[in-house]
DNA sequence: TTGCTCCTCACGTCACGTGAGGTGGC
DNA sequence: TTGCTCCTCACGTCACGTGAGGTGGC
């Protein structure tokens, strides 16, 4: 690690995983420049030369912008006040990029229903659903839901949101046939929304309750958005597990 | 939003919330072009040309470079393509500033202790210890105590590192004076250490173990750069909660 | 005539990548 | 003499921001 004597550009590039022309970059900024150079201008760098680009190669793991490097490095600033920066601006990053992850992942969700055909319809319903979701589920419960969608991944997503529209169907015709709420079958497709519902919510008891809730207030835009289920089907539901014994 | 006939820049800019140099930048690179001019050479914009910049402004959103959007509105490429892309993209530069932040987490919460002096020093021991945490801790595990952090938020996370040292003083002189294990001042130590271990794994149990091998199989590392536990005080806690009536 | 808007260059940003064209040491 | 390394320009990246200097319409 520690390279004795002198060393050329080549041999130092390789031996700190930068680039030839990185050190040339750092040299004509000043921000580490060889200590001398050969007859001919080939570049020296010394011991203090290597040890302060190793010191640069760490801050930059950092996502430090190089003139604060040199700042930090000549005391100009203070490492802690830098550190508390750099925090709250990667905080700021992760939390946008999320945020604009969380609209793809709602787009790419909604483009297999074929009912959205021009992309600024798609993005005013993405973003409206998004407006939406942020009155009813706190950041809290956003990263709640955010983890448990990682846990459960992808596919079993795309899997469960499939299912709906499948099942939805399935209760409105029980519902047309006069399905007796107290019957096997209506309790077994009772069973199969539970279950569809619990993918959702994992048996967070919050999230379970502000899902009811946005359900609830905004059913008929859900309907008409999404395909979601109708007042009617919703409460045939409610109807079957209210009629069940405890 | 729909504005009819022809429209200049300022206005242009004005509705859409972009800029005047934005609108020119997208005309010379011939991603959103007025489909005329007036006789002195002002741009005038048609409803087709608000409509595609409305488009634009959506896409961007999103994050995509205008090369990409330009293509998209163009045909050229598929929007399901790009945002499946877009979203592994962006996955990676979340859990990438994820990884940059957190080591800054760590220098942060870090340098509290003097006992570091130089950075090389605090970036190799922060290193070490992200390293020494991943072979413990899954993606997963790492998901919940971020989300646990977060939870809890900075300043309590500041008290209990702070209140470690002070616990294991006094432990230590606990140890020291030879204690009994059973006796009640004994037994408020163990309650004290039990619950700032529960500060961390907040009841999680494979939280919770994890954290038991990491400690138990790197002692000597803990102790000797973070001030942690002796394996003699860890043993006094054991034998105090073992020697406690079930 | 005075503001206001519009126009077209054109440099700067950030940290280098990537040639181009040429020289020095084994 | 042939490779290999080294050197110094200098353009390109990405999406504009920011003047500079000048013209057109009410």
């Amino acid at each position: 690690m520690v390279v004795m004597g002198e060393v050329k550009v080549g041999v130092l590039a390789a031996e700190s995983g930068l680039t030839v022309r990185t050190l040339h970059h750092y040299d004509r900024i000043g921000l580490v420049s060889p200590s001398s150079r050969t007859a001919s201008g080939h570049r020296l760098y010394v011991d203090t030369d290597i040890e302060r680009l190793y010191r640069v190669a760490a801050l930059r793991q950092l996502g430090l912008p190089l003139e604060v490097i040199g700042d930090l490095l000549d005391d100009v600033l203070s490492l802690r006040e830098v550190l508390a920066k750099q925090q709250a601006y990667l905080a700021d990053q992760i939390s946008e990029l999320t945020r604009v992850k969380s609209t793809v992942d709602l787009m790419l969700a909604d483009s297999s229903s074929p009912r959205t055909s021009d992309l600024l319809d798609v993005m005013r319903k993405v973003n409206g659903m998004a407006d939406t979701f942020s009155k009813y589920f706190d950041a809290d419960q956003m990263a709640r839901l955010a983890q448990r969608r990682t846990e459960i991944g992808e596919d079993e997503i795309k899997r469960v949101e499939q299912a709906w529209p499948d099942l939805i169907a399935r209760v409105d015709a029980a519902i047309a046939a006069d399905l007796d709420p107290t019957s096997d079958q209506a309790r077994a497709l009772a069973d199969e929304w539970m279950g569809l519902l619990h993918q959702f919510h994992g048996g967070d008891d919050s999230l379970r309750d502000s899902l009811y809730r946005m359900q609830s207030e905004n059913t008929e835009q859900i309907q008409a958005e999404h395909g979601g289920p109708s007042p009617a089907s919703m409460q045939f539901i409610q109807a079957v597990q209210a009629a069940r014994p405890q």
